[in-house]
RNA sequence: GCACCCAUAGCUCAGCUGGAUAGAGCGCUGCCCUCCGAAGGCAGAGGCCAGAGGUUCGAAUCCUCUUGGGUGCGCCA
């Protein structure tokens, strides 16, 4: 149910009946109008930019057209009173009794109520995570993963076909320094002595693997050449790795339906594939890039080699496909897996990438471009950096200090909940300080446990209402029952005015791809709910339960009922366990 | 040098894809409560939305330029 939308479509139906009596010109485009709550709610509940919108096509002054509107709004049955503001605005106040309905409504359809079919089971694919398999992920992994994670939440909630995936790099040099420092553990297994030498990786995390290698071989590898125990313990090594990133994931409650190996893409020779089609279509040519500019590469010497025109898709430099070996670049690679997921149906995808990868999304959106003909649309949302802190101070990242690196480690400290609301209290594109202090306080300033503590509180106040009414039946058939029209107090009808938007916030962030709106709403639920109980305090009429007044305490429990459905809805969405009981 | 992201109250940040007098929390100031329904309530001060142009009925929001910060720039992923 969203009331926006209905007074939405009314208002279409009366644009189209004085378009067919020539009041208005048939070709007069509607679909930039707005029915949105005005920021000063003295103003009403809705308004809408119609007039203003239409006053070039029609060739009428704003005003002119807004009388028109007004008249036929105001005959609408939900519509008390309908009037012209400022520059052309039509500010609508709506009839009292749909707060009720609105209630109603949650009530009936619970965390339905504000779910959408906007979707309309389109398919959807966000790949996140997506890190290297070559070792436990960190805290930099957090704010994407669970970025990601809510993102693909939210867009089922709004109707659409989700599929969450993630890329696995386990092709490329990154695996094979991987699969070489695994063979050192190995061979530490079997007794030898080892020193890791620079550019290998020292982790601890690689030893498990150099014992399943001899658990799995015994002595056979040792004996072996490189490049006969390399695939072997690189492929051991990878599948350890990917189960311990799996395992990370899981602890943090993400479980993504869909891992591409992009080596398999390679074995497949899905990258050739990709290769040749770019090259029958034009796309490709052989040049020599200039080198670039304010960083020195040490090793620079011109070269010719196969280019795709990246600039032809909107990018700055033209990419190569091949390394100097012959191999496929990391790039080349990845246009294979984004023209993969598009042949398996994703004509809608998202990447989520670090900050620090700011610098390929134009060539990515080129390439995607250029392969799929301009069929996919594939947006790529950045993360920035998490900066992790402790009473105000930042942590130093060290390994040796044995300080918070993994993200396991953060997850075991404050928990998955806190973790995967927090990372949300901020807009992807803003850098966000975690300091793990504030998250544990129980207080205003911790948006976690305030809009927990919104939802404790309700549930609070069904555990004092079945003390002070002995035998009292509480349960959502006699809530539903309950006589709504005793819900007239202005400060409650600003609560429920808040619920009644989360359709339309639930819209706008999936449209968006900002999750981080449903943790600002659930923020703004939280807070007008607790005005509203303060105000009990002052005022004993306001109280939600009322031991001489059962029918005013069952209509105020349904309102609370409704508050507790929504806040729960939110956190459905994010992942997270709405707590009955603060301790 | 180039590209991308960012710049909003003293601090940390929202701002619903262009709407009306730009909001919240913390901090600050001043009152109130000391209640029991669980960790307060009310009010106030505080702003050239980095700066300058442009687009139009209308700009924090879109375009251009400038300043200041972050990220990145073949054979890493």
């Amino acid at each position: 149910m969203n009331i926006f939308k209905e007074i939405r479509n009314e208002l279409e139906n009366i644009l189209d009946q004085l378009k067919a009596e020539g009041a208005l010109p048939a070709d007069a485009a509607t679909d930039r109008i707005t029915i949105e709550p005005p920021r000063d709610a003295s103003h009403g509940d809705m308004a809408t930019n119609a007039a203003m919108l239409l006053a070039k096509p029609a060739k009428m002054k704003p005003r002119d057209i807004a009388e028109m509107l007004v008249g036929k709004l105001q005959g609408l049955p939900l519509v008390s009173s309908a009037e012209i503001a400022g520059p052309g605005f039509i500010n609508l106040r709506l009839d009292n009794s749909i707060w009720q309905k609105v209630v109603a409504a949650i009530l009936e359809r619970d965390a339905d109520f504000a779910r959408s079919e906007m979707g309309q089971n389109k398919k959807v694919n966000v790949e996140y995570v997506s890190a290297n398999p070559t070792g436990p992920l960190h805290i930099g992994h957090a704010r994407g993963a669970v970025f990601g994670d809510i993102l693909a939440e939210l867009l089922l909630f709004a109707g659409y076909d989700v599929t969450k995936e993630y890329y696995v790099n386990d092709a490329g040099a990154q695996v094979d320094v991987l699969g070489r420092s695994s063979y050192l553990r190995y061979k530490e297994a079997h007794g030898e002595t080892i020193e890791i030498p620079e550019g290998l990786y020292p982790g601890d995390y690689l030893k498990a693997v150099g014992q399943a290698l001899k658990d799995d071989h015994g002595d056979a590898l040792l004996s072996m050449k490189e490049t006969v125990w390399l695939p072997i313990c690189r492929a051991k090594a990878v599948k350890m790795m990917m189960d311990g990133v799996k395992e990370d994931l899981k602890e943090l409650g993400i479980n993504q339906d869909v891992f591409t190996s992009e080596r398999a893409l390679v074995d497949a020779n899905r990258v050739q594939d990709v290769y040749d089609s770019l090259d029958a279509n034009g796309y490709l040519y052989t040049g020599v890039l200039e080198p670039p500019k304010g960083k020195k590469p040490d090793d620079w010497e011109p070269r010719p080699q196969t280019l795709f025109k990246a600039t032809d898709h909107g990018d700055d430099v033209d990419r190569p496909l091949k390394k100097s070996d012959g191999s496929w670049t990391y790039f080349a690679n990845d246009i294979a897996n984004h023209l993969d997921k598009y042949q398996r149906g994703f004509t809608q995808q998202i990447d989520i990438f670090g900050a620090d990868h700011g610098g390929y999304v134009k060539r990515m959106l080129a390439a995607t471009s250029a392969v799929t003909e301009g069929k996919a649309d594939l947006d790529i949302k950045l993360c920035q950096l998490v900066k992790l802190m402790d009473k105000g101070q930042p942590i130093k990242m060290s390994k040796r200090a044995g300080t918070f690196v993994t993200l396991r480690d953060l997850v075991d400290e404050v928990g998955k909940d806190v973790v995967r609301f927090f990372l949300l209290t901020r807009k992807n594109d803003a850098p966000l300080d975690f300091d793990l202090s504030a998250v544990k306080e129980q207080s205003r300033d911790n948006p976690v446990w305030y809009v927990q503590y919104a939802h404790a509180r309700c549930c609070s106040v069904f555990r004092q209402a079945a003390e002070a009414f002995d035998g009292i039946d509480l349960s959502k058939d006699a809530l539903s029952k309950a006589d709504l029209t005793l819900l007239n107090d202005p400060a409650i009808e600003e609560v429920v005015k808040l619920l009644a938007s989360m359709p339309r916030l639930i819209e706008a962030a999936a449209e968006a791809h900002e999750p981080h709106r449903v943790a600002f709403y659930m923020m703004d639920v939280a807070a007008a709910f607790h005005g509203l109980w303060a105000k009990g305090k002052e005022n004993t009429h306001l109280r939600f339960v009322a031991p001489d007044n059962k029918a005013q305490t069952m209509a105020n429990l349904a309102l609370l009922e409704a508050v507790r459905s929504t806040i729960a809805a939110g956190l459905e969405i994010f992942g997270v366990e709405p707590v009955r009981e603060l301790h």
